[in-house]
DNA sequence: GTCAAATGCTTGACTATCTAAAACAACCAT
DNA sequence: ATGGTTGTTTTAGATAGTCAAGCATTTGAC
């Protein structure tokens, strides 16, 4: 009866995950909230951060937004319809649309990331060797593709 | 000009934040993605593998899934039509319906939790004494605040 | 006991996000 | 020139989410 492939999961690699689950429910909720006082859905905020350092084609966006470029026509329409960001002409390939933050546009993006507590408040609690020991174990734990998005 | 409040945050800081943001945005992707191989959606699995704990009332999957009752409403709908959740009286309080994973649904979450590779793939790569340092700090991270869901 | 307020769930109207398929324009190789 | 490919949008349809209103039941005041 119902003879389970995998109870070999040690409880210690158990906690962990769950306290990473935990990690991540809170970062999302953060993120929504701070999105929300500036008026932006969760996709539009990482929409709108990702074009507050650089113009982008469309078809950049939904590589790194790893979604559908239909879909990002319509999350760039309301936000060019509230002046946050436009699209221009690429000179070099006019299939190309070129979506970029307004000045408005940044200025929001600037706000979300002030907003964006959950960087400092709960990294406060560790000292400067554990920020440093955290770090390397993150990055082992994410291996070398940390730090790529499929560009 | 545009005298921004907090340039404040140190180098290391702002990488262990990276990090955490690729956790965060890794994990949110393998979920989807094993959902994905049951045919469910996000939303669908995380209700799901509440109830393939213990059956709950309409209104505690709200508190737990942080939603409003009547989007529960339609997600559980969804469930029932593929007979994968049930809903039941409680025999306590005829108002109340206890929506509870069928025996196949309970055979889905399952499924569901075995391909949650997240959980071993990544870790496997830290040794069990790092792995207790990692829980240390997301505690410490966390504070006092982890493993509560608001109940 | 009765009646009003509170509680649990659903419905309806609306918006946002997402996908897939089809359309269209512009590029590019031959 | 022609045909295939690429970039974007449109359309249609599903899910997920909100809020307000509605209905049934419970609870509590009296």
């Amino acid at each position: 009866m119902a003879t389970h492939k995998r109870p070999r999961i040690d409880p210690l690699t158990v906690e962990v995950v769950e306290l990473i689950g935990t990690v991540v429910a809170r970062y999302h909720e953060e993120y929504e909230e701070a999105a929300a006082e500036h008026a932006l859905t969760g996709a539009q905020a990482r929409l709108l951060s990702l074009l507050s350092l650089e113009p982008l084609p469309m078809r950049r966006l939904a590589q790194k937004l790893r979604c559908e470029p239909s879909n990002v026509t319509g999350i760039v329409d309301r936000l060019e319809t509230r002046g946050l960001v436009e699209r221009r002409p690429d000179p070099a390939d006019r299939r190309v649309k070129l979506a970029a933050a307004t000045a408005e546009g940044r200025r929001i993006a600037g706000g979300l990331r002030d907003s964006l507590d959950f960087a400092r408040e709960p990294l406060a609690e560790l000292s400067d060797q554990e920020r440093l020991a955290l770090r390397d174990l993150l990055r082992r734990m994410l291996g070398e593709s940390a730090g790529t998005d499929g560009g």
